[in-house]
DNA sequence: ACCTGAACACCGTTCAAGT
DNA sequence: ACCTGAACACCGTTCAAGT
C-alpha cells in the first residue's frame, strides 16, 4: 500500500521483522501468521521482507530465538534445584506470554540464544555433581517440563475459551455419567484458583527425583 | 454394488477419510497434508470429503482421536504404576508411529477416545489411593509426560535428520568450544543406542515422586 | 544494496449443478 | 443423499524491474 520512501521512519531489518511477527503471532495466534499482514502492520510490500529473511520458516526459527533469549538463563552459583526451579517459572511465564511459541519450539532448529539457554541448563546440572547419565536424563525431563507442561496448559486453554459452550455441554451433560473421574478433574480445574502452581510442584518432583536417585541409585 | 461411479470400490465415509489422512500425515508429514492430496488418494474430487467432514480443523480433531484409540488403556487392577508405565510405553509407541500427532494432541479439542483414555488414567491414579490434590497434580505431569516426551523427541530427529550436515558442522565446530556442555550433551545422545529407555526413566521420576509425596508430604 | 508489483502454483472452502 | 467441477479469496515465493 504505502509505498516506501522518504517517509520510513525506521529501516527494515531483520530484527524488525521478527519482533513485528512475534507481535503478530502474539495478538493473532501463529494460524493467522502471514507475510502479507507483517508486512501491512511494517507498511512495506510484502517482498521487501525476503531481503532480510530467506523464507517463513527461517522467520519461525528466528522468532522462537527471541522468545528463548527473553528467558533468565539459571545461575550456576547456589543450590542448583532454586537455580533451575526460578528459569524454569520464568521460562513458564515467557511461553505464556508467547502461546504460540511451545509447539515451535521443540519441532525447529535451534537458534543462538537457545542452545545458550540450552548449556546453562547442562550446565548447572554438570556443576550439581549428577552423575553424567542423571545430567543427560534430568536435561529431558526439565526442558521437557517447561515445554510440555506449558502446552498443555495453553492448549487446556484455547479450547476452554474456544468451544467453552460445546465443551461444557459435553462434559457436564452427556459424559460426565460415562466419565465421573474426567468431570471430577474438570470441576477441580474450575476450582483451581491458579494460587496452586502446578507447574513447579511437578518440576519439583523431577529434580527431587534426581537427587534422590543421585544419592541412592 | 455401487450406486456412485462404476469405478468406485468402497464407498466413501468418515472413517476411510480420516485414514486416508493419516496415512498421508505418517507418510509426508501433517505440513503437507492438503484436502486435495487426500482426495486424490482416495481417488475421489476434493469437494466429496465435505460430505462427511465439515472442515480441515474436524478432519485433524477426527485423526488426533483415532490415534488416541488406538493406545491400550491402563488396567484399573494391579499394582496402579506399572498400569501407568505400561499404558505409556504403549502411548510412546503408538505416537512414534504417528509423528504429527503430539503437536496436535494438546491443541485440539479432545475427541471421545482421548476423553476415555483420559478418563481411565484418573481412575488409576484415584485407585491408588493418591490424595485428592495428588491425582489432579499426577494427571497433569503423567499426560505432560507421555506428550512433552515424545514431541521433544519426535522434535530432536526430525532437526537431526533435515539438517544433519549442518547442525554437525556448528556444533562440532563452531560452538563446541563455546558451548562444551551442550556439546557434551549431543555426544551422549550420538552414543545413545536407545536401548537405555529414557521415557520410562523420566516417567519413574514422576510416578515414585508421585507416591512419595503421598505417603509423606 | 534495498525495495516492490505482477505473476505463479498452490491452499481451504462456497456455490451451484449434477446423479 | 451423495458427489463434483468451477470459482473465490487467500497463501508463500520467484522473477524481473525499479531506486
Amino acid at each position: 500500500m504505502a509505498t516506501q520512501s522518504p517517509t520510513r521512519v525506521k529501516p527494515l531489518d531483520k530484527q524488525r521483522i521478527l519482533e513485528a511477527a512475534i507481535a503478530y503471532a502474539d495478538e493473532h495466534g501463529v494460524g493467522a501468521l502471514t507475510m502479507r499482514g507483517i508486512a501491512e502492520n511494517l507498511e512495506c510490500g510484502v517482498m521487501s521482507l525476503y531481503n532480510h529473511v530467506a523464507n517463513k520458516e527461517e522467520m519461525l526459527v528466528g522468532m522462537v530465538d527471541i522468545v528463548a533469549g527473553k528467558i533468565d538463563l539459571p545461575l550456576v552459583d547456589g543450590d542448583w534445584k532454586g537455580a533451575l526451579r526460578a528459569s524454569a517459572a520464568n521460562a513458564h511465564e515467557v511461553l505464556l506470554r508467547h502461546q504460540w511459541a511451545p509447539a515451535q519450539w521443540s519441532l525447529r532448529m535451534p537458534g543462538p540464544a537457545r542452545i545458550r539457554y540450552m548449556d546453562s541448563i547442562l550446565q548447572v546440572l554438570t556443576k550439581a555433581e549428577l552423575k553424567p547419565k542423571l545430567v543427560y536424563s534430568g536435561y529431558h525431563a526439565v526442558t521437557m517440563h517447561i515445554i510440555g507442561f506449558t502446552l498443555q496448559e495453553i492448549g487446556y486453554q484455547q479450547v476452554l475459551d474456544a468451544d467453552f459452550d460445546e465443551l461444557a455441554n459435553k462434559f457436564i451433560k452427556d459424559l460426565a455419567g460415562d466419565f465421573p473421574h474426567m468431570a471430577d478433574h474438570v470441576r477441580a480445574h474450575m476450582d483451581d484458583n491458579c494460587d496452586s502452581d502446578e507447574f513447579g510442584f511437578v518440576l519439583d518432583l523431577i529434580l527431587d527425583g534426581l537427587e534422590r536417585v543421585n544419592v541412592k541409585p
